[in-house]
DNA sequence: CTCGATCCCTGGACGC
DNA sequence: TGCGTCCAGGGATCGA
C-alpha cells in the first residue's frame, strides 16, 4: 500500500542509490501493467537517470537523452524522456547486484553500468510503469490534484468545503489532493476528529483546517520513519517502515480508541475500509437509511 | 457531480 | 494437508 510518504521513502532511496547511473539493458517479465513494453527495451538502453521525483503516488525517473546514437531519431526518440512508475499495492523497486537470484514477481530488469540491476517486482501487478516523452508525460500529470505538503489552508479548504462527495472519498481522490491513500486519509481523520462519512460541504472551516494540519504532520512523520509496511511495503534498500507503530485507526477494529478508550469501528465509506472512532468521530446525521 | 458495482491480480487468513 | 472462499486495495470504467 504505497502512498505519499512510503513513495517518497523509495524515491529518496534510489535517488541515493541509483543517480548518475546509465541503462545498458532491459529485461521483461510480465508486462500486462506496462503501458508500451516495447517502447521500455527500445528507448531505455543508452539513457542515464538524472533524477528521481515523486508526484503523488508516482515516481519519476528523469532520462537522458541519449548520446552518440548514430540514427538519431528526428521525431524526438532520443530527446530526454521519463520513466513513470506506480507501485500499485505490492510494487517495489530497488536495485540488487546483477548476478543475484530474481525475486518471484520480477517483472522488469534494468540492467545499470555498474554491474547491478535495477528490479521491479510487483505481485498483483496493481502497478504501473510508463515510458514517456516529454509530451506525453505533461499530458499524463494533468487533473491531478495538490501536493499534501504544499497545499495552502485556502487552497485544501476550497477543494473540501464546497464537495457533497464523503470526506473519505475526497482525500482518496488524485484529483483533489495527490498522494493520499487509505492509511492516511483515515489517520488524518481521527486526528482531526472527522466522520470518514462527512460531507466535505459539512466541514466548517476550522475543521478543514484542522484536518489539514493533521495530514501534514502525520504525512511529514510517517516520511521521517520512512513510510508504513503493513503486509509487504519495502522501501529501496529493502527495508520495512516504522509508522505502522504510530498508526491510531487504520486495522484498529475492535481495538481501544487512544483518545477515549472506546473501541474503534470499521466501515465500508468510499468503497474502501475506513475505521473510526465513533465517539471522537462522530456520524454525520444519515441522509438515508440507517439504524 | 456523485454514487456503487465490477474488474484487474495474488497471497494470506480462515473455515471445514 | 488441502481445498474453497473471502479479503486487501489503487485505479479505470460504466451505468444509475
Amino acid at each position: 500500500m504505497p502512498e505519499l510518504p512510503e513513495v517518497e521513502t523509495v524515491a529518496r532511496g534510489l535517488r541515493q542509490a541509483i543517480l548518475g547511473r546509465r541503462i545498458l539493458s532491459v529485461t521483461l517479465g510480465k508486462t500486462d501493467f506496462i503501458d508500451d513494453p516495447a517502447a521500455l527495451e527500445q528507448h531505455l538502453p543508452g539513457r542515464q537517470i538524472e533524477a528521481v521525483e515523486r508526484y503523488g503516488k508516482f515516481m519519476l525517473l528523469r532520462l537522458s537523452a541519449v548520446h552518440g546514437q548514430t540514427r538519431v531519431a528526428a521525431n524526438g526518440d532520443a530527446a530526454p524522456a521519463s520513466l513513470l512508475v506506480h507501485l500499485g499495492m505490492t510494487g517495489q523497486i530497488a536495485p540488487s547486484p546483477a548476478g543475484q537470484p530474481l525475486e518471484k514477481h520480477t517483472h522488469v530488469c534494468m540492467l545499470l553500468d555498474d554491474g547491478r540491476e535495477l528490479r521491479y517486482t510487483d505481485a498483483r501487478r496493481f502497478g504501473r510503469i510508463a515510458y514517456l516523452t516529454k509530451a506525453l508525460l505533461a499530458e499524463e500529470l494533468t487533473g491531478f490534484g495538490a501536493d499534501p505538503l504544499e497545499v495552502s489552508k485556502e487552497e485544501f479548504a476550497d477543494r473540501i468545503c464546497g464537495r457533497r462527495a464523503r470526506i473519505k472519498a475526497l482525500l482518496l481522490d488524485q484529483s483533489v489532493l495527490r498522494g493520499v491513500g487509505n492509511i492516511y486519509a483515515d489517520e488524518s481523520l481521527w486526528r482531526a476528529g472527522i466522520h470518514p462519512a462527512r460531507l466535505g460541504a459539512q466541514l466548517s472551516k476550522e475543521q478543514a483546517k484542522r484536518l489539514r494540519r493533521m495530514l501534514q504532520e502525520i504525512l511529514r512523520k510517517a516520511i521521517a520513519m520512512r513510510g508504513s509496511s503493513i503486509s509487504d511495503f519495502l522501501d529501496a534498500e529493502g527495508e520495512p517502515g516504522e509508522y505502522q507503530r504510530h498508526h491510531r485507526a487504520y486495522g484498529r477494529e475492535g481495538k481501544a480508541c487512544y483518545r477515549c478508550q472506546g473501541l474503534l469501528r470499521r466501515a465500508i465509506v468510499a468503497g474502501r475500509s475506513s475505521y473510526f472512532c465513533p465517539k471522537c468521530q462522530p456520524a454525520p446525521r444519515s441522509r438515508k437509511r440507517r439504524s
